[in-house]
DNA sequence: AAAATTTGACCCCT
DNA sequence: AGGGGTCAAATTTT
């Protein structure tokens, strides 16, 4: 028995690894073929600095595995718990400093869906998101099973985005979804922007693209587009309860405290500081303009100005 | 052929 | 023990 857990926690981690230096070994090759062409100096420096972040990761996971048996104390007789993968790999989300991040310290919120007679279901659900269903169980006590998917890149991009669809006893219309962590796919900056009316993401933890973007656009001078106001909003506008949205509402109904996951990076850190402290003065700014962008789920409204991480429950060294 | 879904088995927690 | 969440093989869809 042990042997058959630990075994299959270390196919796990050679799973990983091998996940990890084979993304690796695909950005050097991207950086490679670019060497020679006339590709902007940003994203050669993107696709090395995504190489560096492999090689770390796989390090990191290395190192590990050789102590876990005291890194868990406390498990169950057996071999290293299957968490352990999961810390671990939120443990070295982010390069450089040090995250550890359990499952369930991972942003939480609920989204509820009221389907409009004659709209098709997943019309009506779609989030702007692509999703991949993994499970479906029949839950005690409710008449419709609850469905369970991932973010489509989670294996490509290592996404760990995720959601439920528990479609309501009572009222067979209405669908409760449950989001948990934040996308850090390539979609998380691309949502919002193409989807007119659907969910935003403020995400922390697409962190690299967006940061990148916001700071690239800083570093130019280029205000061109500004994806602070758009986080701002997110920010604080958190949202009415109901939204009528065409044919069906949608409404945000909780965010759990859980607001973990923060990829924190040495300048992201800087960035939400700026975010929070600038948020006071934009803050009434055009809220008139398209009501077909509107911030929905945002676990991280209740990040005050006082204390944009304040209770962060999720950080760990 | 590849991508997505279905579904029973399996794992972990209470 | 049993409930909820996830895995992964089989199956369906694209």
């Amino acid at each position: 028995m042990e042997r058959n857990s630990n075994g299959r926690e270390w196919e796990k981690m050679k799973k990983e690894l091998n996940e990890l230096m084979t993304e690796g070994r695909d950005y050097a090759h991207q950086l490679k073929s670019q060497l020679g062409s006339t590709s902007s100096q940003e994203s050669r420096e993107h696709l090395a600095k995504k190489i560096l972040e492999s090689y770390h990761k796989s390090l990191t996971i290395m190192n590990y595995s050789g102590e876990l048996d005291q890194v868990s104390p406390h498990s169950h007789g057996t071999g290293a718990p299957r968490a352990m993968i999961l810390i671990i790999k939120n443990h070295i989300s982010s390069k450089g400093i040090s995250i550890c991040i359990s499952k369930k310290s991972m942003p939480r919120w609920t989204r509820k869906v009221r389907i409009a007679p004659g709209v098709v279901i997943d019309r009506a659900l779609d989030d702007g998101f692509s999703w991949r269903k993994y499970g479906q169980k029949d839950i005690l006590g409710a008449k419709f099973p609850r469905g369970y998917h991932r973010c489509t890149y989670r294996k490509a991009q290592g996404c760990e985005a995720t959601k439920q669809v528990q479609r309501s006893n009572e009222d067979p219309m209405l669908f409760e979804i449950i989001y948990r962590g934040i996308h850090s796919c390539s979609q998380a900056s691309n949502v919002g922007s193409i989807i007119p009316v659907q969910v935003l993401e403020p995400n922390q933890t697409q962190e690299q693209e967006n940061l990148e973007i916001v700071k690239a656009s800083l570093d130019t001078g280029h205000h061109n587009y500004n994806h602070q106001a758009h986080l701002h909003q997110t920010l604080n506008y958190p949202l009415p309860s109901t939204l009528n949205l065409e044919s069906n509402n949608v409404m945000l109904q909780e965010k759990d405290h859980n607001i973990g996951f923060l990829g924190s990076t040495s300048y992201s850190d800087a960035n939400y500081n700026f975010l929070a402290s600038h948020d006071a003065g934009s803050a009434s700014h055009s809220t008139s303009n398209s009501p077909s962008t509107v911030g929905l789920e945002s676990p991280f409204e209740n990040f005050g100005p006082s204390h944009p991480f304040g209770g962060f429950g999720g950080f760990y060294s």
